[in-house]
DNA sequence: CTGAAAGCGCTTACAG
DNA sequence: CTGAAAGCGCTTACAG
């Protein structure tokens, strides 16, 4: 343990000033002479001043930070999210709380209880479930949220969605021109508004195109890997497998690529393969993979954005982002 | 904005009792009556009180918050080592203060300075660089510190890290069994600990097997897959081009399987490839990765646990991880 | 086991 | 432009 730290007090005595014109000068405020300035900042230098944040934020109601609250950091469109919001934050001022959900409901109400706590000036968050206590907490307090990706039914906040509806019309159109009729899907949980909704459309879509509407067709993961290896494998065991798989998620979609790899299936050739969420890797192997493509890093700013205008006393209007089919050897392959 | 929020003085009058029984039982003080625990908890609870973070930190000089800086979250490797150190701090009853240094010098001062006004009761960084003010600033602050991953030289704080020589000269020795004599290697960079001692590893397992020490078969990339994809353009231009590549980090490796990829290079057969870093997908390609693994998932959890060591007053010795060659189709082809 | 009082380190009307 | 004073919401010796 060294000393005491430095406080505002040993800045202001060291620059020869009060307390509060030091305060005046850290913080901006034009209502200081440029003596006083100079003299403050050199002692603040001098000591080596980095002011206490909680003193700060008790007195002045005001944080600085954001609490981010995803479902899954190790999930790749996540941490192009986190990383797009947390650089758009920073370049504003303020930091961000990380809060881990873990796809794990009471995970999400502990971070957004500490949200609460730490009051946090806003929270961006991909929430999961009915909406809980804690969120309802959040809300009946007044503290400024946005939604991003994902949105909880009948709450009524601002968000910063994706319409998959376009993309998975595309994909099952192009599926069709190829040739397929009994496509499998590998659906998110429906706890989450991005699995109803991607599975509503392609429900839809399926319809529309004269495709299989077999139920045994639809396989309920998690939006994680092993779930979309488990998927594949159902899938590919019916009677009458499909003859291509689209998944609702990256991870999903590795999953069930490393089921077909073990089982010797070649994708693109004797299995078309789509997946929801374009990540950086996918278009890098050795047969490329069609995606519905998002555009994560405009969902990361705009969430900042509408965020900040909420902080500041605004009623920002939701954002829907475009999804687009980008096709590549994976569903190009010849088929029949 | 709703009326002002409650605190601990609403729930102590609610329950009848002074603010500091309040205090006291909130916080699991046993000098309390069963009765005032009851109210307590009770009006706790009716007026959904959550205190206020910042006043306790104010007063009581501890946060519950630790400050997590990584070099990229959306390099698997950290998203992986982010996951598990916050699973193991939120199990501990900390949460984490995520700062994305984004490989940029700047930006891991401005977290740290952060994480100083912020009085996190501690600090798990994975440094690049020399050591800078604001690290300075931290460490003569007293602030508990560990490193993960990466270290900086000269400065003596506990870390968690990977010895990356025993892996890589099994690397090397694999390659040459195969017959390789002519090996890039794709470095990261030389302000990363990691950067240096990859390299240094794989120089002296080079020399030793009496592979080619030809400079030329060094690229110094930055870590990040466009360096990687770069790296291997310039090592398959040289006059004469090596016959295996070995990428010092996961993004690099996939940049350089790209071009690979585009220039019709048979991964495993024309060329031979290994990377450092096991991350789920590589054991999923077509050619499944040969790598240098190591376990990130421990890390993390380790390097939680040597900070609160340091919180708790203890001077815990720095660990080192071992890493593992994992043979896979990339590098297992027949040759020449 | 309990309460009154002081104080953590800032910021902000208020008066000049 | 400046300073003295009050107060943000807690916790913690202190005295009982």
């Amino acid at each position: 343990m060294t000393s005491a730290v430095t406080t505002i007090k040993d800045v202001a005595a060291l620059a020869g000033v009060s307390p509060a014109t030091a305060s005046r000068v850290l913080s901006g405020n034009p209502a200081t002479s440029k003596e006083s300035r100079e003299r403050v900042v050199a002692a603040a230098s001098e000591l080596d001043f980095h002011p206490n944040a909680q003193a700060r934020a008790l007195r002045s109601t005001r944080t600085n930070v954001i609490g981010l609250l995803l479902s899954d950091v190790r999930n790749p469109f996540f941490a192009d999210l986190a990383h797009a919001a947390e650089q758009a934050a920073l370049a504003e001022g303020f930091v961000t709380l990380l809060g881990n959900a873990n796809e794990n409901m009471e995970q999400q109400d502990r971070y957004l209880d500490t949200f609460i706590s730490q009051r946090v000036d806003g929270v961006i968050a991909a929430p999961q479930g009915e909406g809980s206590s804690s969120l309802q907490s959040l809300l009946d307090r007044g503290v400024p949220t946005v939604f991003v990706d994902r949105t909880v039914d009948g709450i009524n906040v601002p968000s910063v969605t994706t319409d998959s509806a376009r993309g998975i019309r595309q994909a099952v159109e192009h599926l069709l021109g190829q040739g397929h009729t009994r496509v499998g899907y590998i659906a998110g949980p429906q706890t989450t508004s991005t699995g109803r909704e991607r599975l509503r459309s392609f429900s839809a879509a399926a319809q529309e195109a004269g495709l299989s509407t077999d139920p045994d067709l639809t396989y309920f993961g998690d939006f994680r890997s092993a779930s979309g290896s488990a998927g594949a494998q159902q899938l590919l065991a019916l009677p009458e497998p499909p003859t291509a798989l689209l998944a609702a998620d990256s991870p999903m979609a590795v999953g069930a690529l490393a089921t077909l790899n073990s089982m010797g299936i070649r994708i693109g050739q004797d299995m078309a393969v789509i997946a929801f969420d374009d990540i950086e890797w996918f278009s890098l192997l050795e047969t490329p993979l069609t995606v519905i493509s998002n555009d994560v890093e405009a969902m990361g700013r705009a969430s900042v954005r509408l965020l900040l205008d909420v902080i500041g006393g605004g009623r920002p209007e939701s954002i829907v982002l475009p999804s687009e089919l980008i096709v590549r050897a994976s569903s190009a392959g010849p088929h029949h």
